[in-house]
DNA sequence: AAATTTCTTGACCGATTGGTCAACGTGTGG
DNA sequence: CCACACGTTGACCAATCGGTCAAGAAATTT
């Protein structure tokens, strides 16, 4: 996949300039896309040379799918963590306030993610397919689980999932507009308690 | 702002053009952001030259600002037809029905403004400080008004709409991801009906 | 049908892009 | 301290980008 460490251990080296590649890159391609961002941007942000980005990677397109294969993992994680086992209504709960939380304090990997996904998913398709596809199978067949069990109300559960990442999300997505609209209110504290009163709401059995 | 039309009546020919034109870069700035779509492409989807193209517009970032200037009217149109006298509950469901239809019936819509506010809404920040903003901040009174009235139940306005526009435009947005995850199931018919739920638990009083 | 305006385009241009390469440092194990 | 792999870069390249221009084709007006 990359140019360096075919097989081998990686440097302290390797590892700290891929590390700061990735970085730099993660700030370009959120903030850009794929096509907006420039290896001298990613160049420069990261401190090194141009040759020498690509003396650690393959090229532009190596890292971005770098980046997204580290992204869907982190990103997944959530979901892996909701408990067969607990409270189904505090569970969910617990996820949507996690999902918030990641779109506070990681609104670049969101960006870069809903911008893979707006312009197709042309090089993360294979990831979805997988590693998404059937966590959610999973998730939905134990959300129907406990709604049968009269433990939640009646819904959809993949359009509950959609609503939950696309309500979390958007405050990073979206936060030029959101910023706009807000000015100076405090607006993730807002955004938890409402979402909160709404997932509560729909999903009180 | 155009090349052609300084001040006089558009021809045929140049009416004709001119949609063609906006049409095609509809499709191609949606589908690549504004930085990923080509003058070349946008001419191959017209059937114009390049030249010719440039003939009717002064650049690039003149088709852009053309469309997204379109776009803000129909997008922010629903708004505006909320009844201040009907019934709020209804009113407010009738708006989310109304975003998911245009959803569904313009997609390429969502996602050319999903991606401009993505990069920070470099060429639209002006329509939200003006447009948007005055808007929202009546709709956010008149709903304050009809929550203090006790006929909806209290939640933020501002992230009530916020959720609104998330849900909605997820489907649009976030479609290739949404493709993997629903196979062949009837998509919007299910988040209709998941959505009416969604705010109807939400803001019955 | 001539005159004039509108429309169309092939050829071209400078700037920027992702990527290459030979040459030159630099760290490290023997 | 020396050999050799690892790390770094200035100079360069072909391809593509947005945009120009002069010259010709079509409409429209007279």
């Amino acid at each position: 996949m990359s140019t360096v460490t075919p097989a081998k251990k990686p440097t302290r080296i390797q590892l700290r300039n891929r590390t700061r590649i990735l970085d730099a890159a993660l700030e370009i391609f959120s903030q850009h896309g794929y096509r907006g961002a420039t290896l001298d941007q990613i160049a420069a942000a990261s401190g090194l040379s141009k040759p020498n980005i690509l003396y650690y990677f393959d090229g532009k397109e190596d890292i971005h799918v770098t980046l997204l294969n580290q992204l869907m993992d982190a990103w997944l994680a959530p979901l892996r963590e909701i408990d067969p086992n607990g409270d189904p209504l505090e569970e969910i709960l617990r996820y949507v306030h996690r999902k918030l939380e990641m779109s506070r304090e990681f609104p670049r990997e969101s960006r870069l993610f809903a911008n893979e996904i707006l312009q197709g998913a042309p090089r993360i398709a294979p990831h979805l397919e997988s590693g998404l596809k059937s966590l959610v199978d999973e998730t939905s067949i134990l959300i129907s689980g406990w709604i049968a069990e009269g433990r939640l109300a009646p819904v959809d559960p993949r359009h509950l999932l959609f609503s939950i990442w696309a309500t979390t999300q958007h405050y990073a997505d979206f936060d030029a507009q959101v910023r706009v609209l807000m000015e100076d209110r405090p607006v993730h504290e807002g955004a938890g308690q409402y979402l909160d009163t709404l997932y509560r709401r729909l999903l009180k059995p």
